[in-house]
DNA sequence: GGTTTTTGTAACGGTTTTATGACGGCATAG
DNA sequence: CTATGCCGTCATAAAACCGTTACAAAAACC
């Protein structure tokens, strides 16, 4: 085992798919950890300083689910970026259960190639901030990769536009942006465009979110402009 | 490293962020200064002139929040900007949480760009004046970046101007500003308003204040103004 | 104590800002 | 070519906020 890679923590019960992930993980100089179960994975995770987790959907005892939402309570693991590995039949409940924080998920079978390049990606991501696939914040979801916006269960269809807004609002939570600013990074270098306009978006996508939530997702606030917030 | 730039001491145990922090702002040209445990770094910045602070909010023994409070509390090192470095889910705690005297924060993931951007508006600030994000007063902050004031774990809503008048208030805690002086900063150049409607508004906000606060944060100076001074 | 001055505060009307429904234009797909 | 979905603007409704006034309360002064 190579000494001083990033340390991978792969959670998986099939025993052919653990070795596989574990050899070429190894070969790429990762340090891996091994798992058969989501509480032996736990317990790893406490005692050593995991950079990373490759966590199996389906799981014996516990959920991979259930894991990944413990681990991403738990603040000591919170930062550390999850993948999940979910078979294809298993992609609507994916969708549904993606409020679990996971950063990234890769759909069986895939090519080893995708695999590490989504673990380089995670990482960059743990310490840069490029790579995400995954934008949660609450029970809200935003999956980039497939253009699926989800409030705890439900699927939320929104327009080019709408996903946008609603993008710039998550990757920065709380934070008050001004129409002007809006304008700037949704609609780009439009500058035919009503500043009121994006009331309208904002109230379009308000009310999408609330057809679906049990509070308010976006705060306005007056004489500035509009923040992803959810007061209650 | 390269001599002469300006002082920059990391505290964060997990040491890849170490690293990659160290190296960037290394080829910033700023002078790093490491440690991997607050007490450590309270040691350096007894020993070296720091210029600004990078903690990070979970740490192995004291936490992040505790050492920023004793950075605060020493006369010596108050004066140094501190930037908090926080996970995302731990954001309801910091703002609830931000009374510690942090001058800002930065939420993880962070891109590297911003977090150089944040480091630069510090520096600038401890010198010139700009850049500060989080302002306190006793147990009152203001996240001027979220648009958002708390008192102890309370949030309180104000209106543009209360915000406005607060922020004046605590920018110079325990002056006494006039009415005048008042009416000109909040105001700006609005010459037709009368003087006794900085009266109403700081009624205004000392009401919010108060229904939440365990003593009178503004203090009347009769025949003069009024400045942000808890007196119990 | 009584008077004067200053401050506190409730209340009101007016103004500004935001929310929302409706409409026509435009593009794309069928 | 028609239907559908999305977008930008406008008009109007609703809400939040602001400045003023009037009077009550407090402090200062004599």
């Amino acid at each position: 085992m190579t000494i001083g890679g990033p340390k991978v923590l792969i959670v998986e019960d099939e025993p052919s798919q653990l070795e596989l992930l574990s050899y070429n993980l190894d070969v790429e100089g990762y340090d891996v950890y091994k798992a058969e179960t989501g509480e032996e994975g736990l317990l790893i995770l406490q005692e050593v300083e995991i950079d990373l987790v490759l966590l199996d959907w389906m799981l014996p005892q516990t959920s991979g689910l259930e894991i990944c939402r413990q681990i991403k309570r738990d603040k000591t693991t919170r930062s550390i970026p999850v993948i999940m590995l979910t078979a294809r039949g298993e992609e609507d409940d994916k969708v549904r259960g993606l409020d679990t924080g996971a950063n990234d998920y890769i759909v069986k079978p895939y090519s080893i190639k995708e695999l590490l390049a989504r673990v380089r990606a995670g990482l960059r991501n743990a310490k840069g901030g490029l790579g995400v696939n995954i934008l949660t914040y609450k029970s809200l979801t935003m999956d980039l990769r497939r253009h699926v916006v989800c409030l705890g269960d439900k699927v939320i269809h929104l327009g080019p536009l709408e996903f946008k807004l609603l993008r710039i609002l998550i990757e920065a939570p709380a934070r008050v942006f001004s129409r002007d600013q809006l304008l700037e990074r949704v609609w780009s270098n439009a500058l035919e465009v009503e500043t009121r306009t994006v009331d309208v978006h904002i109230g379009r996508l308000r009310k999408q979110l609330n057809a679906v939530a049990d509070a308010d997702y976006i705060r306005t606030v007056r004489g500035f402009g509009y923040s992803l917030d959810k007061v209650a």
